[in-house]
DNA sequence: CGTGCCTTTGAGAAATATCAAAGCCTGTGG
DNA sequence: CCACAGGCTTTGATATTTCTCAAAGGCACG
């Protein structure tokens, strides 16, 4: 895009601060606007009829959200919440054709962010159908230590806080079961975590228990 | 669309008939078509590392399927086999943008489409990371019976073969699980089974037993 | 400096897979 | 027309994984 097509964009857009734990939108609630994420990590998830929480994804910085248009949808299919302090610029869903029709790059765009999510979810279908809960834990952290990692002294932190309660709503299993196999990994040097923070020091053999 | 952009559509599209068994299209391939099924019934399915399937998605007639572009992909996400013996419109991925351009429902449909493969993959997340095995069968009973149903006297009988074998690739699960429950519920007058073929008969139960 | 999350760990229970074996359709070829 | 082969199904016994229940310790923030 020209940086006067950027300006006319931003024209349109409203920025905000959401605080970490702040819902920008919810499942099932009308998708007024769509968003991009400048700063931040955003979680996305959904509630069962018995009300757990299932996290579906993980948004890093840079990337579109809300586009239930893209979907053919005029609700959300899911909530986000700010998993840390985030910078979100949100534009009314009304502009989204306009948009779309005007600027090339938005359309292709907006299809390899679904074609990303898709596979992302197909693949996270494939191991809570195939893998042990082991298996899926050594995955989850495997993909956010690649995806939302930040290289420190001797591995990779995940750049938000996660709790043992949040891993096992990523990987479907309890939070004592995500505990006990973290803490045998700290043992063997595989990760090392403080309260809310986790760093893989050795993703190679991390990899080997995910298969 | 008109009749004539139908006849004109029609006129670039080849048609065949896919046997029971035959693999339209398999995972990683060069995605050179996108297809349309007339009849039968298609199932999408993935291999993973060690070799297990999981079928991710069985299609309906009257439904686009190997839309690759549409996801921003040059390859096939997921291999899709006639679980019977189908009739396939075929037309060449070159057409795709030729098409998206050309006729407004054509975008529109994709969209919906798309939204609705998403929805139900979400749904399966949710499922696979929350309920118990018993729960995942009858869902995906109940699901099949409602999408792929055909009603007969005292119930719906699913409209293609579909053994246990099948059924456990479909909910993680095995075989000899899928075999006790369905041996259960037939006993409690749920559900009855030929080789090979399942009829719902209470579907309220079922929906009980999904909770 | 107390209160509320977050984390750890043990013991026992429950769900489900695995191993094993046998019976049963169905279509094929003699 | 019958017998056979191969895939589908059933069922029991056992093993394993993972959850549930329970309790206690620890960290951080107000």
């Amino acid at each position: 895009m020209t940086t006067a097509q950027i300006k006319d964009v931003l024209a349109l857009a409203t920025a905000r601060l959401a605080p970490a734990g702040e819902y920008i939108f919810d499942e099932g609630a009308e998708a007024a606007s769509f968003h991009l994420l400048l700063d931040g990590h955003i979680q996305v998830e959904r509630l069962n009829a018995e009300g757990d929480r299932v996290i579906s994804l993980h948004i890093p910085p840079g990337q579109l959200f809300g586009i239930a248009k893209a979907l053919g949808r005029t609700t959300y299919p899911a909530s986000a919440v700010a998993a840390v302090d985030c910078v979100v610029l949100s534009w009314p869903m009304s502009q989204w054709s306009e948009f779309a029709d005007r600027y090339d790059g938005f359309a292709t765009e907006t299809y390899s962010v679904i074609g990303a999510r898709m596979a992302e979810m197909h693949n996270r279908i494939m191991e809570l159908a195939t893998q042990r809960v082991e298996q899926r834990i050594a995955c989850a952290l495997l993909r956010l230590s690649e995806k939302h990692g930040r290289q420190v002294e001797g591995g990779t932190e995940i750049a938000f806080p996660i709790t043992r309660k949040v891993l096992s709503e990523m990987t479907g299993s309890t939070l004592h079961t995500v505990s006990r196999l973290l803490s045998a990994w700290e043992r063997d040097e595989i990760v090392k975590s403080k309260r809310k923070h986790i760093f893989v020091l050795d993703p190679s053999r991390l990899e080997q228990l995910a298969q």
